[in-house]
DNA sequence: TCTGGGGTCCTAGGACCC
DNA sequence: TCTGGGGTCCTAGGACCC
C-alpha cells in the first residue's frame, strides 16, 4: 500500500485536433474535427470547440458534419502524433523507468521507481502529495514548453484512480486523490465512469438498479459475479471498493497485429474479396516483419452489409512471417464466409505471435513446407472452380488510387516549390486548396493549384517547436 | 450519408490427453 | 464394463478501450 499518490496518467488534451491546431495557426480558436473523411467514416478526434456542438468521438462523420458544419474535417496524420508522442513519452520518462503507454496520447508513470522515488518514500502523506503535485505542474509546463499542447494529469494510489482524476483534471489540469479517500470519490460516480463499463454493463447493471459505484460496493461481490460472470464480477467489485494492486508495466508486446478496411461500397464479388484480402495481407505482414514478429493465428475479419460480424482464424503448425503462406491461409477462410447480400469491411490478422530469431530455423523449415503444402492444396481446389481473370478497369472498391494525379487529404502537409510549407484544405475538380503556414508563424493565406501541379508536393510534418 | 481502425481480455464449447 | 474429471488447445464471439 502506498503512503504517497505516486501514480500518475497523463492524458493528453483533444489529442489529435490540438496537434492539428498547433501545427495551423489558422485552425486556432476554431472547431475541428479528425477522423475518416469517407462516407462511412467516424470521428477521432473533435477539439473543444467542436465538442461544443455535440461532436464527439466515434460519432458518425456524417452526423458531425450536420452539427458543426463550419468546423475543419481533417484525415488523421499520425506520423506528426507519433513524433508528438515520442516527445512527451520521452519526458515520462525522465521521471522514472516504469512508464506504460497507453495509447499515442496517454500513459501511466511510476514515480517511486524514479528519481524521485527516494524523495517520495521519506516524505510523510502531506510533503509526500506537495511533492508529487509539482512534478505533475513540472511535466505539465515542459509538455506545454516541447509541444505546445496541454495535458492533463491525474495522480493517486492506483493506476484506477489514477486514471479517474486524470478523467477530472481535464482539460488542462491536475487532480490528486489523497491515499484514502478513494472511497469517497467513487462512491458518488456513474458506474460508467468505471474503466471496464461500457454500454452492455451499464445496462445490464441498470436493470438491477445499480447506478452508482456505492450501489456495486453495497450489492457485493457475490451478486455481481452472478451478474457479470467471475473475472468482470470480481474486478468490478474489487475497483468499486477502490482495490487496485496493478503494476505500472512498461515494454508490453504486442499480441497480434491486424488490419482492416472497411468500403465505400460493399463488395459483392468473390474475386475482389479475395483480392482485397491479399492486399490487406501485405499490409499486415509489412506491419509484422517491421516488428520483428511472425504468427502461428490467422485471423479473417467479414463485416456484412448488415453490420453482422464474423471472424474466421485457422492455426498454422508453426508461427510465419511469409506473406504467401498468410495470403493463402487467408483466402482459404474468405472462401469459407457467405457474402450473400455484400461485404462492407474485411480485415485479416495474426496472433500468437513469436520473435523470429535464429533459433527458429525449425519453424522456418516448418512453415515452408506448410507453404508448399497450401500452395498445392490451393491449386487442386482452385482447378475445380472456374477462374475468373479480373476484368480490366473493373470497379473494384475504395483504395484503388486514381491512375493519374494524386489524392490530396485535407490536412496533409505539402510544400511547394514557390510559396513553401502548408497543408490541404481541399481538393476536388482537378484543384487543390493549400493553405501556406507552419506552427511557427501567423495564420496564412489560401492558394489553389491543378491536382498536378509540379510544384506541389506531399511533405513530412513539421515539428510543433522550433 | 449510420456505425473506423487497432488493440486487449474473457467466455464457452469441443477436441484431445492423462 | 461403465463412468469421470481436469487441463490445454483451438475456434468464435462479444465487451471494452483509445
Amino acid at each position: 500500500m502506498r503512503t504517497v499518490p505516486s501514480i500518475i496518467h497523463l492524458d493528453m488534451d483533444a489529442f489529435f485536433a490540438a496537434v492539428e491546431q498547433a501545427s495551423k495557426p489558422s485552425l486556432r480558436g476554431k472547431p475541428v474535427v479528425v477522423g475518416g473523411l469517407g462516407g462511412r467514416g467516424v470521428v477521432s478526434t473533435a477539439s473543444y470547440e467542436a465538442r461544443r456542438f455535440g461532436v464527439h468521438s466515434a460519432m458518425p462523420m456524417a452526423q458531425a458534419r450536420r452539427l458543426c458544419p463550419n468546423a475543419a474535417f481533417l484525415a488523421g496524420r499520425f506520423q506528426a502524433y507519433r513524433q508528438v508522442s515520442e516527445i512527451v513519452m520521452g519526458l515520462l520518462r525522465e521521471l522514472s523507468p516504469l512508464v506504460e503507454p497507453l495509447s499515442l496520447d496517454e500513459a501511466f508513470v511510476d514515480l517511486e521507481a524514479g528519481p524521485y522515488g527516494p524523495a517520495l518514500a521519506d516524505a510523510g502523506p502531506q510533503e509526500g502529495a506537495q511533492l508529487v503535485r509539482a512534478i505533475a505542474e513540472d511535466l505539465r509546463a515542459d509538455i506545454h514548453a516541447r509541444t505546445a499542447l496541454t495535458g492533463s494529469v491525474g495522480a493517486a494510489g492506483s493506476k484506477l484512480m489514477a486514471k479517474i482524476a486524470s478523467e477530472q483534471a481535464k482539460p488542462d489540469g491536475l487532480v490528486l486523490i489523497g491515499i484514502g479517500s478513494e472511497r469517497a470519490v467513487l462512491s458518488p460516480l456513474p458506474v460508467r465512469a468505471l474503466p471496464g463499463v461500457g454500454p452492455a454493463t451499464e445496462q445490464a447493471l441498470r436493470r438491477v438498479g445499480l447506478a452508482t459505484v456505492a450501489d456495486l460496493a453495497e450489492a457485493g461481490e457475490e451478486e455481481l459475479v452472478q451478474l457479470l460472470g467471475r473475472a468482470h464480477g470480481t474486478g468490478l467489485y474489487a475497483t468499486s471498493i477502490g482495490l487496485d494492486e496493478r503494476a505500472v508495466v512498461p515494454d508490453r508486446d504486442a499480441k497480434s497485429v491486424s488490419v482492416e478496411d472497411t468500403f465505400e461500397v460493399d463488395l459483392a464479388d468473390r474475386d475482389v474479396i479475395l483480392r482485397q484480402v491479399e492486399v490487406l495481407t501485405a499490409r499486415c505482414v509489412q506491419r509484422l516483419r517491421a516488428a520483428g514478429r511472425s504468427g502461428r493465428t490467422v485471423v479473417l475479419k467479414v463485416r456484412r452489409f448488415d453490420f453482422s460480424t464474423l471472424t474466421r482464424s485457422e492455426t498454422l503448425r508453426a508461427p510465419t512471417d511469409d506473406e504467401g503462406v498468410i495470403a493463402e491461409t487467408a483466402r482459404r477462410l474468405a472462401m469459407q464466409v457467405d457474402i450473400t447480400g455484400g461485404v462492407r469491411l474485411l480485415g485479416v490478422g495474426v496472433s500468437q505471435l513469436a520473435d523470429f530469431t535464429q533459433e527458429d530455423l525449425f519453424a522456418q523449415a516448418a512453415a515452408q513446407a506448410q507453404a508448399q503444402a497450401t500452395a498445392e492444396a490451393g491449386e487442386a481446389a482452385d482447378a475445380t472452380e472456374e477462374p475468373s481473370e479480373p476484368e480490366p478497369g473493373e470497379a473494384r472498391a475504395k483504395d484503388v488510387v486514381p491512375p493519374t494525379g494524386r489524392r490530396w487529404l485535407p490536412g496533409q502537409d505539402v510544400t511547394h516549390a514557390e510559396y513553401g510549407p502548408g497543408w490541404v484544405q481541399g481538393s476536388g475538380v482537378g484543384r487543390v486548396t493549400v493553405r501556406f503556414e507552419t506552427p511557427y508563424g501567423p495564420p496564412g493565406r489560401v492558394r489553389t493549384f491543378a491536382i498536378d501541379d509540379p510544384g506541389l508536393e506531399p511533405a513530412d510534418p513539421l515539428p510543433l517547436r522550433q
